[in-house]
DNA sequence: ATGGCAGACACGGTCTGA
């Protein structure tokens, strides 16, 4: 079975490659975040003529998040119960016995902004309400666009105390992980530099700038069934890509 | 080095992202 979690920067135009990628990966979940559409303009159609089910929790413009599974989610939870927020930046749901959160963390624009704060108070309200989940689910992952590289092996040194590497975001990383989750991408020996988003500015991809914010972190029954974590960089060597590259677990049977 | 890209909305310029 494999997991995995995309942020495609606009369904709309990058449905093309998610259906692309999917017949070619077989993938059985994703995660997506930055829909940038309404529920109702959700391409549905299309995913399930690709022989996939999907939940949404789709806005305008910003923000957005879905799971695309070949079995039916059940049990779906959109944004995080008790903390009122306009911004559609979660959806849960379990998928052949797996919980999965999917989230798009927020920005947090510059250390100290409004938005930082704002980024802070999520995700504080995100583990509050993650530790019910993970009483309720042995089976869980988190996955989504963080927006935190969480070790310094994590960024480009461009971004030194920077948004997204800042003491704060890294230890609320931290805090996630002090639940009894793990990342699943450092359970295996990795390469050096390697990343999840590349601006598109200063051909940053072809330098390999860049951040590695989008991950998956799974709880400890979960843990004993990952096979693998990668980084698939193929989407962002296409035409028209999305400046982030889907992240990929894989887990052994149940 | 934060400018320079991309998408949405709207149809030009602004907002936002990472």
């Amino acid at each position: 079975m494999k997991i995995a979690t995309w942020n495609v920067n606009s369904l709309k135009v990058r449905l093309p490659h998610l259906l692309d990628w999917l017949a070619t990966t077989q993938t059985d979940v994703v995660c997506l975040q930055e829909l940038k559409c309404e529920d109702k303009a959700f391409p549905l159609a299309e995913i399930e003529a690709a022989g996939y089910h999907a939940v949404f929790n789709g806005q305008k413009t910003y923000n957005g998040v879905a799971i695309i599974s070949r079995s039916e989610a059940t049990d779906v939870v959109r944004n995080i119960p008790d903390f009122a927020d306009e911004q559609r930046r979660i959806i849960a749901a379990t998928v052949d016995g797996v919980r999965v959160v999917c989230g798009y963390f927020p920005n947090g624009q510059a250390v100290g902004s409004e938005k930082f704060a704002y980024k802070l108070q999520w995700l504080e309200a995100l583990t509050t309400w993650l530790r019910s989940e993970l009483a309720q689910h042995a089976q869980l992952v988190l996955a989504g666009d963080y927006n935190i590289a969480p070790e310094d092996r994590d960024a480009t040194v461009e971004w030194q105390d920077e948004i997204h590497v800042s003491v704060p975001e890294r230890e609320a990383f931290r805090a996630l992980l002090a639940l009894g989750l793990t990342d699943a991408f450092r359970m295996f020996e990795q390469g050096d530099k390697l990343y999840s988003w590349w601006d598109y500015r200063m051909m940053a991809f072809r330098r390999n700038i860049g951040l590695r914010i989008d991950h998956l972190l799974v709880s400890d029954a979960l843990r004993a069934r990952v096979t693998g974590c990668l980084i698939d960089k193929a989407p962002r060597k296409l035409e028209r890509p999305s400046d982030h590259a889907p992240v990929v677990l894989s887990l052994a049977a149940s």
